[in-house]
DNA sequence: ATAATAAGTTAGTCTTATCTAACAAAGTTA
DNA sequence: TAACTTTGTTAGATAAGACTAACTTATTAT
């Protein structure tokens, strides 16, 4: 009857506030199902977690969170949204695996590297699009040969014109554009594109960019496509 | 006796293998003063390392790891840097908190994860200093301001070290402040505010400003003066 | 060399978090 | 409304990881 929560009451808390925010009702199946666990672990958790006083539950009735119940579940679940965001819209980990990750970190993680981390998460997602551009490129250059541009020379965009050729890589969120060719590169991408029924002269859209990452979401034909830099840097494109 | 380690026995491993690198033996007590656990636990946990193949021990004798058990515990060991190094060094998370939590993090967090926190890390390890600076200049400047500093500014150096200077267009309407110097950018601007007797150490007011940019209109020397953005951008000035 | 102290071990307990099996209440359908 | 199905509960088992108490072996100091 101790008052803090231990990491399993902890997600059995944001489960229940999530399933709340979607359905009226909280039933135990739900929870259970979405915890990977039987219906018997969810009551033992719900008479901790009442007896704590984060939830109401009446037997065989539904379960309701209490305002302190609420207060705390959100606290988790804007943690949880911080390092998420971090991981997937800066770092560009897989969505799957940033979930998962936070998931985990929500719990311990301290309130000092959650702040660094959001100012960095900020500091990315504001950034006007030319600054973010030269970062990007300064990034991927870096990925690519171990060494660092000219400032001078990114800046005034020199280096990222001067080739006719585009890729896909370049490109910038919103835009679409024409696919020109696919080079051969890495694995199976031009025939994976081919199966799709990708050719040249396909309009493609940039859906979504990592700031200093992979992937890129792209669109084509009707498809949702997550592309890697490697994979992008071998789709030439033009503007159309 | 099955072979994937939980999180505690990695921590007894890695416990271990920190110690061999300080010390000849290895002792049950020490392992125990380090992971603020008594004896007994350390002898059960020892156990199953030993059944997993991690470590040799006899009865009352000391504590060796396997080739097998260096080799996990070194790559525990790297995980863990890597986190560290990216929460401290790049984050600047204090040493005893980033330390605290790259040791949760190192027993689960994705390799994907890992790796892109490490190139991160690495982009700016390796950073000339030329551009670190101004990576940290702007990031400063956001987290004092939520704005960003104009590029070419920033890249041509003229006031990356003195963090204090401002331009006009940074100004908010109402506010009074001193020239301290207007740079040759866009057009004849400085001769103009020349020809109107604008010298460094006049005071300018902010008269107006549009909402989401041009034009702003400032009080010089009893001067209205309308001002686009990039003029606004070329002129330090200081509070008075 | 032997008594005292330190270090290590064994046995058994506790807590947390899961499970299965058996039972009970609600809800649904014929 | 009675039978069936779904959902929820209770009781008891198991596993991990810690603990205390009691015991054994090693080490040390007189």
């Amino acid at each position: 009857m101790q008052n803090n929560l231990t990491e399993s009451l902890e997600d059995y808390l944001l489960e229940i506030f999530k399933i709340n925010n979607e359905k009226k009702i909280v039933r135990i199946k739900d929870i259970a199902k979405k915890r990977h666990v039987k219906l018997p672990s969810v009551v033992r958790a719900l008479d901790e977690l009442a007896s704590r006083k984060y939830v109401k539950h009446e037997k065989y009735g539904h379960v309701e969170l209490t305002d302190y119940g609420v207060e705390k579940a959100r606290e988790i679940y804007e943690k949880h949204k911080k390092i998420f965001n971090f991981f997937h819209n800066i770092l560009g980990v897989d969505e799957v695996i940033a979930e998962s990750d936070a998931h985990k970190m929500e719990h311990f993680l301290h309130e000092d590297s959650i702040e660094r981390l959001t100012n960095f998460t900020n500091f990315f997602e504001r950034m006007p699009k030319d600054h973010l551009k030269i970062w990007h490129h300064s990034f991927s250059y870096f990925m690519k040969t171990g060494k660092y541009h000219d400032l001078k020379n990114l800046v005034e965009g020199d280096d990222m014109h001067k080739t006719k050729e585009k890729t896909l890589e370049e490109l910038d969120v919103g835009k679409s554009c024409k696919i020109v060719r696919v080079k051969d590169g890495i694995g199976s991408l031009k025939s994976k594109l081919l199966d799709m029924g990708v050719y040249p002269g396909t309009t493609v859209k940039i859906e979504k960019k990592a700031p200093l990452g992979d992937p890129i979401d792209v669109k084509i034909l009707g498809y949702h496509l997550s592309l890697r830099n490697e994979e992008a840097r071998n789709i030439i494109v033009e503007d159309i």
